[in-house]
DNA sequence: CTATTTAGTTAGTGCATACTAACTGAGAGG
DNA sequence: CCTCTCAGTTAGTATGCACTAACTAAATAG
């Protein structure tokens, strides 16, 4: 797993927190357990191969089966994951630890081109993606200094480490929300680009006020009102969005 | 040499200028041929080892002359890079076209964790040389703009199609420079982080004002004045600092 | 309960990148 | 002129990470 960059480098290395470095489709591979966790999807294989596959950096690239067997063979070899017998992949404790370093950044990352550079939203998961791989821990330091200790990434995901609470109060998806109360976006989606496009255009965003005009669950659409519009939402979607009551 | 993380990809990127992905082992390549060529060293493999020694991605990988013989055969092979008759390795249209792309992202990226982020002077290069592998024609673009498109890195060199023009009148280095005549520093080396402390500590950086008190060639040493004292620097490391004549 | 589909593994390969060890060719010293 | 050194190449090998093709085991469908 050690990156063949890296294999002669000692952890005897200046700077805090010095990370250890592991190649980039190992850190990918971290990354992306931890999110599957966070979403409380059964971390597979298969699981792997649809997240990995959303991850720019390799259009496409290890996302076979069998790319994925052998890279969780060498990562289980180097202590990062475990595999056990009901095929579920689990995150070693020091795989958990370096694959929440690895979102940190990622989502670090994101606020710095959202907030900092003013990338376009929609753009930010996908550059997030290439960045996390190319930050110290000093860089670290100076990005969370500089966007002042942000507690979650521009989507309404938490950044580990950050000290971020949970809102006060219930949090439901927006599938579940009833019609004409108003609700407060806590998290969206953010590695569908087009959807984003949508959600930007529609301020269906963290923070953003949105209330359910209807709800057709036979035909599958929710409507909904924002500061911005109106607009319609399928109830995958919609799941996939949290809410929490406004005020 | 293309990277096998993007074999699959093809050329019909949407964005501006999608610039072709190339491994990051030849990305560093190309990134070391030019700074070479600008400083008007011979490009041999000897010099590409101990150029790639400096960069930190892989501390000391990478470095063995067998590797640098077999990595600029893949890229000749691609196109990238011609080996002429004496041992001396040229970029081709293409590979010089690349190569301006990776030095621009890396001052640029040098730029950005200084001025924007506030990092210390002397980690920007080793930063950098992560940063560059990981930033996007999109990102670039704003990474430029929110820094007012700049024409220089932090240590004097220009970047790469930024519209730099050098300056009026003539330019040396420190070592030639006229003893009580205030110069104006133009370029200051930037790989050495023990050095680059020492120049920060004495106000040795690009556009402040120097003065050479003593110049003694037989012992190799320059005594200089800057606003923030005085101290001592030796011949090798004097040539490498460029000044031009104040005001 | 067998037959098929589905998910995942194993086997076998290929390429990029790294290494060490052994070779070569050009200039320096005798 | 021969030899030694130095720079660089060639040979041979290892590892990470990717693939296709072929296998297996569990779930499902008939």
């Amino acid at each position: 797993m050690t990156n063949p960059r890296n294999d002669s480098q000692d952890n005897s290395e200046t700077g805090p927190a010095a990370h250890e470095r592991l190649s980039q489709v190992a850190e990918n591979y971290l990354l992306s357990l931890y999110v599957l966790g966070e979403e409380g999807l059964r971390a597979t294989s298969g699981q792997l191969a649809e997240y990995i596959r959303t991850i720019p950096a390799g259009e496409g690239l290890g996302t076979t089966l069998p790319s994925i067997t052998g890279m969780l063979r060498r990562m289980a070899r180097e202590g990062l994951v475990e595999l056990t017998s009901t095929k579920e992949v689990k995150l070693t404790p020091r795989g958990t630890v370096l694959a929440e370093g690895m979102v940190r950044r990622h989502r670090l990352a994101e606020r710095m081109v959202v907030d900092l550079l003013g990338l376009e939203l929609h753009k930010a998961h996908e550059e997030a993606h290439r960045l996390e791989h190319a930050i110290s821990p000093d860089l670290e330091v100076k990005i969370r200094e500089t966007l002042g200790n942000p507690t979650t990434c521009p989507f309404g995901r938490p950044i580990p480490g950050s000290g971020y609470t949970p809102p006060p109060g219930p949090r439901l998806s927006l599938d579940e929300a009833e019609t004409e109360v108003d609700y407060c976006v806590d998290r969206v989606p953010e590695e569908d680009t087009e959807l984003l496009l949508f959600l930007v255009e529609l301020s269906i965003l963290p923070d953003r006020k949105i209330t359910v005009i209807e709800a057709s669950r036979h035909r599958g659409v929710i409507t909904v009102r924002t500061e911005t519009g109106e607009g319609a939402l399928g109830y995958g979607v919609a799941a996939r969005i949290w809410v929490r009551p406004w005020e």
